[in-house]
DNA sequence: GTTTTTACTTGATGCAGGTCATTCCAGCAA
DNA sequence: TTGCTGGAATGACCTGCATCAAGTAAAAAC
């Protein structure tokens, strides 16, 4: 679950549009989906695991990283019931996390965005205890738990900064669990929107125009939600004049009237 | 958050009355309050962060873990926005955890019993996120974080331990979430009263006959529940003959019904 | 091209649980 | 004894969202 990615570090200036950071990427810093990539390349090492580290000790969690061919939509990253043997990083694209229950009812557990870390719900296990599909052609860096506790043995600063990612982890939970538990339908969604929105104002992209990479039903199972509420709830935003939807194609019109709906 | 804690280790076996066991832990092994007591005599300590440790590890765990007067009821270990520097383990008694919006509004975000440990959604920051609160008199042990991590590098297993201990805690707030968004009123009591079951087996009480340390306002709130509706369906399971309820006195009469519900 | 499927939207209706109001009762002080 | 306080139980009423049902539109399959 990561509603909430609140990073001490300070973000690169500036704000580009979609199809301009697109182009960037697809020129200057190759393609998005590129698996050659190192840490030390990566356009997301502000806000993932290097983040913590020295330029030369980068180089020692590269070695230990893995990056395998992109994901298409809907492959899985892990099952449920897989053995757990690493935690995962999204360096393109977007991720669903979810669980089921014995009769196979999901729960969405959470979204997650480049730059952001993913699996951490699995170290207390022998096996996966949650599922994570890509939502979108993504790719992610495998990182060996053994190897990262290892690792981190020798990099107190790795040791310190993935004990704060799983801290931010429980409070972005404790945060969600709030949220379901005292939050109308309309301050449900406009927290989720608020929240993609920052985090893609992190990545430098914009933080009014968007795409949704997940659909109303994983909204609405996220939120704890019927996909009819969510999409009530959008056509009532459009109506109030705080959005402009196109499907998933979304442009917050008026950011201050959601960020007071989201309470922020 | 503290709903399910399923930790790898064996029980001692045996169970014991609420009556003979408070017995007990006043003759052989004194006041359960005793604030003398280390890590290595600690009744808790097969649940608790020792569980990891050799015997001559657990003595270096004690020399930085801090034990102080007991809280009364109400007291606070923390508040929201006192600097961050320990973390803490229960050593007797109940805690709460919440966290306050801006208007002040509680969300109550875990009850933790003796063996749990809490306090760990600060870590992330540098002020604490939630406050703690005593329910009853209550004992706990203080392990300042830092001196937590500068062990953590020389006993991997320590390192190890943590890692998992948060984990759970994150496994944990995601049954809430899903508790929250997915289940009805009697299901989401059912789990609790389960929970707190299952965490008194483990200290070798009674699964049976308990006392709950918090208010039926501080279930309904953790729950996302009201106050009324909480007696409500203390009421009705009355009726259903799942539980004997004298106000926070509990004695669950048909274990596998109230687990049914509880969808376990 | 046509059909099927999938994602989304919108409307009508019902109900679980919230809200408000009242009562009960144990604990405690005067 | 009486009055007071705070937690809990219960009843009456109301509402936000789920449910059910139908329709649209775009993408996928044929």
């Amino acid at each position: 679950m990561a509603l909430f990615i609140v990073k001490p570090q300070p973000l690169q200036s500036g704000s580009l549009s979609l199809a301009s950071t697109k182009m960037a990427a697809m020129s200057n810093q190759s393609c998005p989906h590129n698996q050659a990539m190192s840490c030390g390349d990566c356009r997301m090492k502000s806000l993932c695991l290097p983040l913590a580290l020295e330029i030369e000790d980068v180089e020692k969690l590269d070695k230990i990283v893995q990056r395998g061919r992109p994901f298409q939509k809907d492959e899985y990253i892990y099952r449920s019931g897989d053995k757990f043997h690493s935690i995962f990083a999204v360096r393109s694209g977007a991720i669903k996390a979810f669980t089921a229950d014995d009769e196979g009812v999901e729960q969405v557990t959470g979204f997650y965005l480049p730059g952001e870390v993913f699996g951490m719900d699995g170290i207390a296990h022998t096996d996966h205890v949650s599922s994570a599909v890509s939502l979108e052609t993504s790719s992610v860096c495998e990182i060996p738990f053994n190897r990262l506790e290892e690792l981190s043995i020798t990099l107190p600063s790795l040791q310190r900064h993935f004990f704060k990612l799983m801290s931010q982890e429980i409070t972005n939970d404790q945060h969600l669990a709030t949220l379901l538990s005292k939050n109308s339908a309309d301050e449900r969604v406009a927290t989720l929107l608020i929240s993609i929105s920052a985090r893609n104002a992190k990545r430098n992209l914009s933080e009014q125009r968007f795409r949704l990479p997940m659909s109303r039903a994983d909204i609405g199972n996220y939120m704890g939600l019927t996909v009819e509420t969510v999409s009530r709830v959008f056509s009532r935003f459009q109506k109030q004049q705080l959005l402009q939807v196109d499907k998933k194609e979304i442009e917050i019109l008026d950011m201050d009237g959601l960020k007071e709906l989201a309470n922020i």
